[in-house]
DNA sequence: TATTATTTTTAGACTTGTCTAAAAATTTAT
DNA sequence: ATAAATTTTTAGACAAGTCTAAAAATAATA
């Protein structure tokens, strides 16, 4: 059984693995959960102890085949939790990770099997991140950001890069939302802003907003 | 705001005073978190500076109005998320308990008025117990002990006394549930213990059986 | 490659919540 | 009402998780 603390750990080591390649840093760790090096250093031990993750003085550090499955199932619940927030309880898409991350902790293996049931087996939580199954794998969607499209090319939005509070309100004030269809207008060399189609709306976004949304690659134009 | 340990002393001492006059003592709270009376004594001098709860050494405790809302609001999360489990996650009432001991203690008020309207505003937790309203009251309706009941009078089976897993099975194989009209048949002398009708079914219940289950108490014969 | 800068670890301290053992206060019983 | 039993508190210790400050190792740079 892991404390509450070293599923936080585990579940920043999880997603810096991700866009990391080689061990994980000590800083790298402490910034994500806003602590201290020092701290981090402590737990590390603690979890290499539990075997969880891999470590060696100075090396950074690597999840087990162990560590990576509890890390899914406390991102799995997560996630699950964030559909249940939006899709039964009114929550906005921006509201749920605060709660989400206290949600994430409770232990009941029925809990969230049913939770998974009643809210459908859903794939994605509602920044359109991919929900792991029981065995912690995930289905990866083919996505390209919104940034790299060409004019007159056209795709599903179907997820966000940041998941900001403010990112995410931003988008709610611009009717951008996951499942739209959004072409490419224009492209303007002189700043890379984009003028897009989105529903029957046309939009100039910025390139930082165009880089931080996810479009569904499609085979073909 | 209150740590998990605070809120689990504030909820001891708030189900003990409803059945203790004067103040609530250290050893009872000791017995009811199973913890020593040593740390008891230690926490309650913290939630005395926090104005929670009013002490005197030796005197024994109680809550303050404040103590009395921090303590209903856990016990109204408590038995809202116990209402979830069984009406939309299909957990037995004999399992809820454990799962809603953490639930109780995530901090969202937008997430437990939502929870509140998704489940239809409920009254009472899947075992008969009253939900405290979003100001900490809650309605008190009359009830009896079966085991009060004459013969030939009968009424509708609303609450049990003693909830712990092992009794809510029994009820469960007996089919024994909230809801069901029971009528006394006859008592015996030599044990006391009950024939009763439930439902098309004849029973014999035992004394403690009967003297743990609770009767919507009624007007007129 | 020698020096400087950065990262990481160690050492020691602090907080929260708990414990045991002993002292103090209160209650019960003779 | 005094002694015995019980309850409660105090004193000191411990584990988990964190911190600061300093030392050690690694990486970057001149």
């Amino acid at each position: 059984m892991f404390t509450l603390s070293e599923e936080n750990y585990l579940k920043a080591i999880y997603h810096l693995e991700l866009d990391t390649d080689g061990g994980v840093s000590t800083n790298a760790i402490a910034e994500k959960l806003a602590t201290k090096a020092s701290s981090v250093t402590d737990m590390i031990k603690k979890l290499s102890e539990k075997e969880v993750v891999l470590y060696k003085k100075y090396k950074g550090v690597t999840l087990t085949i162990l560590g990576k499955t509890v890390a899914a199932s406390v991102v799995r619940k997560h996630r699950l939790w964030e559909v249940f927030l939006v899709e039964k309880l009114n929550f906005s898409w921006h509201e749920v990770h605060e709660v989400a991350e206290q949600l994430e902790h409770i232990k009941s293996a029925k809990l969230i099997n049913q939770l998974d049931r009643f809210l459908g087996f859903p794939t994605h939580d509602p920044h359109g991140d991919p929900i792991p199954d029981k065995d912690g794998n995930l289905k990866i969607v083919a996505k390209s950001l919104l940034s790299t499209l060409s004019k007159n090319e056209s795709g599903i939005c179907i997820g966000v890069d940041d998941s900001s509070s403010e990112f995410l309100q931003f988008l709610d004030k611009k009717g951008i939302t996951l499942g739209k269809k959004i072409t490419i207008l224009d492209k303007e060399d002189f700043d890379d802003s984009l003028s897009i189609l989105i529903g029957d709306k046309k939009l100039s976004i910025s390139n930082k907003i165009a880089s931080n949304l996810y479009i569904r690659a499609h085979t073909g134009q």
